[in-house]
DNA sequence: ATAGATGCAAACTATTTGCATCCTC
DNA sequence: GAGGATGCAAATAGTTTGCATCTAT
């Protein structure tokens, strides 16, 4: 049940944040704060809480922030899916996912090279390219 | 010269573009619309001039889109530093720069297995982890 | 009971757009 | 000269914050 998992992770299992993971969990792609507020559509749940429930669960490593470059912070659920990325269209926006980028040995040689770093946390990585109908003009 | 970078890219060396390049050729780290703001000063450069040039040097390539999760969009010049990266302290937002993150295989590998996808002309990748400093509590 | 979470409203910051004028080629 | 670029002003979008009230534990 979602109120064990946000127990789980240290966090009160509310409405609003019950209802937010849910949505994430049924989402195919990562998803901003409009698009959840759209999921929420009945419940009555402020968008200050929305900002603020997602900002919870990133602190909690429950959400990975995705950045496609579109100037808005997308979200997606990191349960059970390690190493996760996507390539994006850069026309029309859509999405495929792929696992593993090999990121673990470019990690420990960067930590090597870069002095003044003592660990990494975490990774980003997107990749931006034409999907088969845009590339085809 | 910079106008003269700026027309091999078939764009017009106006003032304000060869002001902004120059700012960004001087600068040391990816920089945001404030910041070059900031650096332009005394020249009477507007604010949506910038992000329109910035726009502008993005689609001619001369620029990198780059995000730290700071929830606005930075740019670097890619000039000489292609596959080049960052590693940032989620702490003070410190930056070190390195370079070579072998995507190439990488995108390959994704190209065959995303059957949806023609090309990858673009990749983002940033390392975010905590410097030795912010490490020591 | 109490610390923490939410709703509401307002403030802020980032970014975009329309249009008249200006400047580069 | 002509078309693209800029400045200005206003609009739009994204995000944050203060505070009184509510709620999960």
């Amino acid at each position: 049940m979602t109120a064990d998992t946000l127990k789980a992770s240290g966090l009160r299992a509310t409405t609003p944040r019950v209802a937010i993971f849910d949505i994430l969990e049924k989402a195919s792609y990562p998803m901003g704060v409009q698009e959840v507020k759209k999921k929420l559509r009945a419940k009555r749940i402020d968008t200050a809480t929305i900002y603020r429930t997602l900002e919870t669960f990133k602190h909690a490593r429950l959400v990975a922030h995705v950045d496609f470059q579109l100037g808005r912070a997308l979200y997606e659920l990191t349960e059970g899916k390690p190493d996760h990325h996507h390539i994006v269209c850069q026309k029309c926006n859509k999405i495929q996912d792929f696992t593993g980028c090999g990121y673990q040995p470019l990690a420990k040689q960067v930590l090597r090279q870069a002095k003044g770093f003592a660990s990494i946390t975490n990774h980003s990585l997107e990749l931006f390219g034409l999907c088969v109908p845009c590339a085809g003009k």
